[in-house]
DNA sequence: ACGACCATGTAAAACGTTACATGATTTA
DNA sequence: TAAATCATGTAACGTTTTACATGGTCGT
């Protein structure tokens, strides 16, 4: 299988949600992307500008008060054809890099205080996410009621709470059996 | 904070078992490291032969039987702390990358009948990693009973089983309520 | 004799991140 | 008036993948 940038694919996405500048679209993948995506911002605007090229979205350039520039895109129809080609086609094997999990995995080259610590930092930051999580669901339930937009988003935000539910338990599990292990 | 690559701490990490060819190692991070980790194969190599430079690991050339040049790498104690110091370090955030969810996530550009269809392959791709995770929990309670290493590797794997339950369950529920939803 | 797997490696090209450069506008 | 944020962009560097090149050994 060919390697593919994605980038088109997550910036045609955002502006299927509505007309932005490039540091609306940073700033949305960086935001809204966040539990299952990223991009490094190095290659949103070279990106914008090959789907100029290709028109698949075209440029206005606002001037809205004094000297300041400011570029919004906006999807055109083929632009909007291709992402929906995209998207329908069978997505590619999900990647991760989990540095938590491949440390855990090599623990018995540690001493069990430091999995230990591991261990608890991690839920730590679990109950912190999960609680982003439900903010970001309460906003959208109160910006959004009932559209076909935020459905989505909530299947989306649901799917990162599930997973954290079940490392908060996994964690927990993990840690007493850590500490009842004679050793 | 800067970059840094993660190869040399896989390797020692594979290193710290047993003392293996580049060939195994290569076997072993695609393998093992599966539900969390994964390098590149053309990476093996040159990591190696810096390794060799810098005294993490030593090298001892097998020629098992007739001309076939086989390299075995065993890690140096300079290795193994290196590897520990590493492991010592609370780890980087995961990262991910997640196309079936972003592209779940900007479903309402696609036909109802198409999420579905995402949805359903997951749900089928999910089933048959559970069991195979399975078969190497019951493969690994075999061949190695109640010793150090396979703890952590167990705990590993349960994360893999735990993930994998919420995701069965998650992808259930989005199938029901994008069946219900009314459009 | 054929295919699968063992085994080592390299090079080119694509990809991604970070840091930097520049400056305007808003908010405290 | 300082800090945060809006706003656009590039260059350098490091990382990662893919494809390729080469050949041995084992099982059927």
């Amino acid at each position: 299988m060919k390697r593919e940038n994605k980038t088109k694919y997550v910036i045609l996405g955002a502006l299927s949600y509505a007309p932005m500048s490039g540091y609306d679209i940073r700033k949305w993948i960086s935001q809204v992307t966040l539990p299952f995506w990223s991009e490094s911002d190095g290659q949103i605007y070279p990106t914008l500008a090959e789907l100029v090229k290709g028109q698949f979205v075209k440029r206005e350039i606002v001037n809205s008060l004094g000297k300041r520039i400011k570029k919004v895109y906006q999807i055109t129809p083929s632009g909007y054809q291709l992402l929906k080609e995209w998207l329908g086609v069978t997505p590619c094997p999900t990647w991760v890099r989990n540095e938590f999990l491949l440390k855990l995995f090599l623990g018995k080259n540690l001493a069990k205080q430091e999995n230990i610590k591991h261990l608890q930092d991690r839920l730590a930051e679990i109950n912190k996410t999960i609680e982003k999580y439900k903010s970001v669901v309460s906003h959208i339930k109160i910006t959004h009621q009932n559209d076909k937009e935020s459905f989505y988003w909530l299947l989306s935000l649901n799917y990162g709470i599930a997973h954290c539910h079940a490392e908060q338990v996994w964690c927990t599990d993990s840690l007493n059996s850590i500490l009842n292990d004679k050793g």
